[in-house]
DNA sequence: ACTTTAGCACCTAGGTGGCAAAGT
DNA sequence: ACTTTGCCACCTAGGTGCTAAAGT
């Protein structure tokens, strides 16, 4: 993911479907990120893979994203598909925008919390969440991702450009096209169709880097993951 | 105000501002608006007045706009500017968005409601506002406002473009100007300063159909209106 | 004759990756 | 050599009054 000093939203933003919940229960539902190890990652551009770079920076204030629509009743939580979007990254460690803190070239992985209300009445964007009965958390191992602050891989980067609405503006329709390779692309039938392969190649990557998979995760568990598209 | 099908905000929007909230005590905060009298109105252009038009038209269902920071603490209350600033207003009696729903042509006055959270957990945009012993209701003379679909009224609309930061578009600097005006101001110079004098008079006009004052009132009350700029 | 609607151009507000420059 | 920053064009999303047409 990126991550900048003004901060930035994640991109597929997770989302999260919860069942089994006390419909007339009030709940507060957050979301933190913690590192998935203790180290420091770099970018290896010939094999194409993230490898250990020494150990992690010196760790960084806790932040706790609060679901907006905390609290609410159980029924409602359970009615809606709970989605994160609104969340921002950042790697400025003095934030005072109360977004979530993290070093870039890490490995980090999100966690879902369901809090009771009454466990939960304390509950700040700068205080670590409570534990204890009547908190649980949830993660997902397909959501571990790595934070930098510019793409590394040039498969992640069009598949943002590709999926993410905000990023239209790059797509081989935007103005990319009628730059080079879409001069390339509209007289292609002149020249030996070689280099479109370059571009069909893409969609059966091995995913690696940033986000993981993009598949559905039906979880046998409280929380299901609806991470799709 | 202008109210359409699909919602429209007021402008400017309401905002208020409390003291006198227990801190420690946690409150909704929403608004209604009620019917200042039993008449539907016209607008006479001769006299540039609002006349009565016979009585009013049948009740609309009532609508409650809850403010989106509800509940909080009488702390956080006090600490901000409370604006109603996203609420909407409509003229479709079968609206299923929550907005306020009100009939065109009539004259309307908004209401703060102060609601000690104990009284308001079934609080709901299609219920009536609660009345009893821990909710208090406020309103302020200067807020009144006759509905309309298309404004009336040449001055309400020059307010309007003039303040309304969406509106500038419509603004003499906009793209009226180099229309007709512009030329005639660019070349005033040219000819006796007569026509000019129609906009100076503006600023003075005595107020009048959509909304009355644009001053402060400093209310001896616990809440005070910043109702401004 | 008066009121309402729907589509429009023009804005505000803010989320994208690109890219050259700066930082380390 | 690698990472980060700041600014940018290009988008999405949605709030304005205008206008011609439709409704009543």
């Amino acid at each position: 993911m990126i991550i900048t000093k003004a901060g930035r939203r994640m991109f597929p933003a997770m989302r999260v479907k919860i069942s089994g919940l006390d419909p007339h229960q009030q709940y507060y539902i957050a979301m933190d990120i913690v590192p998935v190890d203790n180290k420091r990652y770099r970018y290896v551009y010939h094999s194409s893979k993230w490898m250990v770079a020494g150990n992690a920076d010196s760790p960084v204030p806790p932040r706790v994203y609060i679901h907006p629509d905390s609290p609410a009743s159980g029924e409602t939580w359970m009615r809606q598909v709970i989605s994160f979007d609104k969340l921002k990254l950042t790697n400025n460690e003095l934030d005072d925008q109360g977004h979530i803190i993290l070093h870039s070239m890490h490995k980090y992985q999100p966690r879902v919390h369901v809090i009771r209300k009454d466990c939960g009445d304390d509950l700040s964007p700068i205080k670590p969440i409570p534990s204890g009965e009547g908190v649980k958390a949830f993660s997902f191992p397909e959501t571990v991702f790595t934070t930098v602050t510019a793409y590394q891989n040039q498969q992640i980067t069009r598949l943002k450009i590709d999926r993410n609405p905000f990023a239209k503006g790059f797509r081989d329709s935007g103005r990319n096209r009628m730059g080079l390779e879409a001069l390339v692309e509209s007289y292609a039938f002149w020249r030996p169709s070689l280099r479109t392969l370059t571009f069909e190649d893409i969609p059966g990557i091995p995913k690696q880097g940033d986000f993981k998979t993009l598949k559905n995760l039906h979880s046998p568990l409280k929380l299901s993951n609806c991470w799709s598209t």
